[in-house]
DNA sequence: TGCCAGGCCCTCTTTAGGGCCTT
């Protein structure tokens, strides 16, 4: 089965349309459910951290200063990835990031992006909110680090993915919970959600 | 000066509004 990317992003903010970049960048392979690589930076975009962030993920004007030029760590992260399709909690906000940022140093960011946000409003409706570390702790997934750090988040979202995968596969019979079936669960309408499964699990 | 995202999803909906989720 191919490896699967999962990523998190940390942020000046929310939107690198408003002027936000990137200040951290965690990708982990999962494959067979088990996370087999791992990439981690800290990245200096020459942008200013602000004390709300900075209390909110640890990362202080200092740690940044010191880090490797976004664009040299944007290179690396997309060699790292390849080809592979990704994956990320909220994908939305990550994979504008991952887009911006790359196209800044000439890369191409158009990969496939599931979200294990919209997979968890399907798989887990019953789940008190969606928040990653909420899903982690209702499934009693394995902690990494500090939440709000890259690593740690990306983590956390390879192992909720590795769940929905175990889940796919015991609860529902999809024997191949790999991405394709993924991306098709998450275009999926909550109340099309069994008869889909259903379908993917006889195919 | 004050404000600024955006895609998804629910419902007291669909000619709309507001909450969730990410930093």
């Amino acid at each position: 089965m191919t490896p699967i990317a999962i990523i998190d992003f940390e942020t000046t903010g929310i939107s690198p349309n408003m002027g936000d970049r990137a200040t951290e960048v965690a990708i982990v392979m999962l494959e067979g459910g088990q996370v087999v690589d791992r990439y981690q930076s800290l990245m200096n975009a020459g942008v200013r951290v602000n004390s709300f962030i900075t209390q909110l993920t640890g990362i202080t004007n200092e740690m940044v200063q010191a880090a490797p030029a976004a664009e040299q760590v944007m290179r690396e992260a997309a060699r790292f990835v390849g080809g592979r399709p990704m994956v990320a909690h909220n994908a939305a906000f990550d994979k504008k990031f991952w887009q911006a940022e790359l196209a800044r140093c000439g890369e191409d960011g158009a990969h496939p992006f599931a979200c294990t946000l919209l997979l968890s409003r399907r798989l887990y409706p019953q789940a008190p909110n969606h928040k990653l570390g909420t899903l982690a702790a209702l499934h009693h997934l394995p902690s990494s680090g500090r939440a709000h750090r890259a690593l740690a988040d990306a983590e956390m979202a390879a192992h909720l993915l590795a769940q929905m995968q175990h889940d796919l596969k015991t609860r529902y019979g999809c024997s191949q919970a790999d991405h394709a079936l993924l991306m098709g669960l998450q275009r999926t309408s909550r109340h099309m959600v069994g008869p889909y499964l259903k379908q993917r699990a006889a195919a």
